[in-house]
DNA sequence: CTATAATTTCAGTAATTCCTGAAATTTAGA
DNA sequence: TCTAAATTTCAGGAATTACTGAAATTATAG
């Protein structure tokens, strides 16, 4: 197992962004390792292609194992285990973006409801639990709004992207001609709907 | 300046989701503390409420103001600067996604685009070449998009969050009836669309 | 311009995180 | 069940990152 100069750089580079990602340099590579290859790795050979030591392989492959973002198996006639990167891309953002939700941002929700339930009991607190209030709605909104998008599957999520800021003059439409958008009311046919609608 | 036990709970707690932020524990903290302070502070008040040295502060303002976190300004007759954090959620959020984009997703974009730049030369290449055109890919229309949406100012945005996934309904909907979204094209009177539409 | 307050830099140390090799545990073939 | 291969755990050392206090720099009031 010895990497293309291709797949070397490209190893490197998620070494060298892990720590801005919040993961460590090998966990990165190890990763970024998978990610290439055609078929499943085994720790020695991840090992030794990454030249660091069994022990470290193991606990990278726990930690993305915690991430979610390897697939394990088994090959036939072969007792050692063998690691993959799940090849849908769209399924490796899902997964991200669920994981760090629950890392990053959960636990931040949880302290900021907990801190909005009291009362406050002097002025400084009336002010602070004001800014926690507006960073908990903001977040709520945003993470709520991201697992809904997160649900739709890829053809469907294409086309939401691709449409991008298209659903901004939707909107905008949508004021100007009055549609308060509480009631069922039809669209005025052939109104100047963005042609991607 | 010592800290309401509400105050403090909120900057042990950035304090400690710091490092899963990817940034330390004093930054966390001296930003949670001017989150949540009505009036700015000056470096001395922070490092008095906060307990650490007052180069350490320098520092983490530095790096905050890297990040575009805080504001600096001057109080009449006092010639020592005071920090506080911009007001609005939304535009600190448009800021923290802006420099994290910079920061955590553009190096990677550039460095897929050179490994695609140049023919493979063995069969792993050909492999590891598809699987970085799909990273590349996704990426670049997730970070578009999200560029995209950032620019609607906080009204919009605010709606179509509210939307959610009724995004989804109205594309199903869409190609359910076959338009084909390429030309111009009247929506059908009194059409099913989900309501807030 | 001078004096001093305010801020930043930086070398050294403290604290934390990372990584290894050896030992322990688990797994599965015989 | 026994044995050996495979994997994990973990204590200790290496490397990195965080933090401090002192010195240097910058800014401003007089």
């Amino acid at each position: 197992m010895n990497l293309t100069p291709l797949a070397q750089s490209f190893v490197l580079h998620f070494g060298e962004m892990g720590s801005r990602w919040g993961i460590n340099r090998t966990v990165g590579q190890i990763y970024a390792l998978l990610f290439v290859s055609e078929k499943p790795l085994n720790a020695d050979e991840i090992a030794e292609a990454l030249a660091f030591s069994r022990s470290n392989v193991s606990m990278g492959l726990k930690e993305l194992d915690s991430w979610r973002l390897v697939r394990l198996q088994h090959l036939l006639g072969d007792r050692r285990e063998y690691f993959s990167a799940p090849e849908d891309v769209w399924a490796i953002f899902r997964t991200l973006a669920d994981e760090r939700r629950k890392r990053e941002i959960d636990p931040t929700l949880t302290m900021l409801r907990d801190a909005l339930l009291h009362a406050p009991t002097n002025p400084q607190d009336v002010f602070a639990q004001k800014r926690m209030g507006d960073m908990h709605e903001l977040i709520e909104l945003v993470t709520d709004w991201m697992a809904d998008v997160q649900k739709l599957d890829e053809h469907t999520l294409r086309q939401l992207m691709k449409l991008g800021s298209k659903a901004q003059k939707f909107l905008e439409l949508k004021e100007k001609l009055g549609l308060g958008g509480r009631k069922a009311e039809p669209l005025p046919t052939g109104s100047q709907l963005p042609t991607e609608f």
